[in-house]
DNA sequence: GATAAATCCTACTCTCTCGGTAGGAATATG
DNA sequence: CATATTCCTACCGAGAGAGTAGGATTTATC
């Protein structure tokens, strides 16, 4: 598994205040009741989109968080590459200019390169709106069984 | 991070075995010497390759192992899957017909399903052989900047 | 038949990350 | 001032990942 509770939530939360948010901040209670999650587990992760730019937040009575943009000004790649740190596959994939000693002569890699680049394709691709409109057939394709394969 | 040493390595055996195959067994003190593994770990990693039916195996002096088939015949989808076991990459998509219990009114399942079969999908189109060969066009696809971009 | 070289099997250990919890300080509203 | 909220730091238990250890069993060769 690649995607921890962390950035699953982080993305729960984003999709909560997307559909809330347009009547002002919305509260950490609210979206912990809502979505049925441990309200002080919830507070680390908000903080860590909170800090990465992704939110707008009011401290004090009424306060709370609300979305800094547009939901399709989102992609899931930065929501979860903002929470979980990496997406890579495995931890030989290069990072941050570091890679690897036996890159040079390593016959697995190009493998991990790949399918790192496939992931990274499929959810820059998507977007926070995509998610709460509901787009299936942006995020199955293919595999979309309600989808029309016609269109 | 998805995948573990343990599907990393097995990975390299089999690619290791496809190599020196041709000559009969290649024992596990001569996989984990050229690879500069540790024995012992690769020993339970081998394990369990030959049991899931791999590998052909034979006991004592000159004895080691070999691939079952064609390396062809093998993709990376298989082989890391039985030694990872899962490769979702997050424990809420369905695993043998169990499935979340909210997943029927969650929004973000679609997502994580989509994201699974890209990764499924990528993984069944590559094969020992391309590894070995090299083929770094199926691997890389169109991020391969040594490759051709007419073909 | 003894010996050496291999696979096979069971159990153990250490470390780190995941998934949370706890308590309080700062801040805004009414 | 009371209350509701965000913000900050520290802590903790369980489980998985990444190996280690030791020996039992099997087979080829001398």
């Amino acid at each position: 598994m690649m995607v921890s509770t962390k950035g699953r939530y982080a993305l729960t939360v984003m999709v909560d205040l997307a559909r809330k948010g347009e009547n002002g901040y919305v509260s950490l209670s609210d979206i912990a009741e809502s979505e049925n999650l441990s309200m002080k587990y919830l507070e680390s992760i908000i903080a860590i989109l909170n800090k990465g730019g992704m939110l707008k937040s009011l401290r004090g009575k009424n306060g709370g968080y609300m979305l800094a943009r547009d939901p399709k000004d989102y992609t899931i790649n930065e929501i979860l590459l903002l929470t979980e740190g990496t997406l890579a596959p495995v931890n030989c994939i290069m990072q941050e200019g570091v890679q690897c000693e036996k890159a040079a002569t390593c016959s697995t890699l190009p493998l991990w390169a790949g399918l790192d680049k496939v992931i990274e394709n499929y959810l820059k691709g998507i977007t926070l709106e995509d998610i709460i409109t509901g787009n299936r057939k942006k995020m199955l394709g293919e595999y979309c069984e309600s989808c029309d394969p016609a269109e």
